[in-house]
DNA sequence: CATATAAATGAAAGTTATTTTTATTTATAG
DNA sequence: CTATAAATAAAAATAACTTTCATTTATATG
């Protein structure tokens, strides 16, 4: 992720550009998998010089919340991250759960859910959370059979 | 939740017929809304004499674990457990954000994005989690704009 | 450019959900 | 009934995450 792009996506979210932030959406933005926010924290450390794990945490929710970054759901109860290059239009993530790498699910087919509640019981949907888990395709090929 | 049910549940699942595991299975099998495992604990320790807070973590990790019952994903980082009464077939859930209720979604559709991962790239897919979030009938009417 | 100000961060301590360990108890197969 | 493997209690530990408050910094405005 460009230093451009981060500080435009900061700037629409009305949060001030500060090197903490940008660094950490760089430092997510350059992997392919998700990250812990303590896996964040140790990466970015030596590129500020010291930032606090309080504020890694801050950042890391400041930006999920606005949907600039996903939380990744694993069987532990650690809250993982992950920065989709692909930042524009609704979709959604398959995480493998051999080498944790995130890829791109176009599909959702969720608009039609969203309007059957509210037909079938006057609700209505605000959110939505989607992932698909298994393992990737060079994961399959690697070691076929390996699955867990 | 019969006596019955969460019997024949546990012997399929080769977990053994306990007072315990029976007792959480009746608690949840109670309400129409997600509970967490320390709301469990203090329904259920009247009914039982006492019972460990570990015990109730460890059983309800069981049955997560074994598709019985469904983790509710918040905002908050606890961890919310829900048993739906529908113990048959593939469904998902609606979550109630303003009463907690949470309602049968029966529309899946992922099965065709299962076979596009496959095609596309060759992985193969184990598992999803889908929650739907919003505001359920009942809370719309009962204050109109009330939502968060 | 200077500066006021609201937002962001550091540092340290605190909170609490969750887990681990080990000895004891209990369900169940035979 | 009895053996045994699984389940539970109790207490302590862990670690993810938050809170607080003093200090610093980005940025809007003159």
């Amino acid at each position: 992720m460009e230093p451009e792009q981060s500080a435009a996506i900061l700037k629409q979210l009305k949060l001030k550009v500060t090197p903490r932030r940008q660094e950490i959406m760089n430092c997510l933005g350059r992997e392919q998998s998700y990250l812990s926010a303590d896996e964040v924290w140790e990466r970015i450390k030596p590129r500020l010089g010291s930032i606090g794990l309080p504020t890694v945490y801050r950042i890391l929710d400041e930006l999920a919340e606005a949907g600039v970054i996903t939380r990744i759901f694993l069987s532990d109860r650690k809250q993982n991250y992950f920065l989709c290059a692909n930042q524009e239009g609704h979709h959604h993530h398959f995480v493998c759960e051999s080498c944790r790498r995130v890829e791109d699910v176009e599909q959702c087919g969720l608009e039609g859910v969203s309007r059957d509640i509210a037909r079938r019981s006057g609700g209505r949907v605000t959110s939505h959370i989607l992932q698909i888990n298994g393992i990737c395709g060079s994961c399959c090929q690697g070691h076929a059979g390996a699955a867990p």
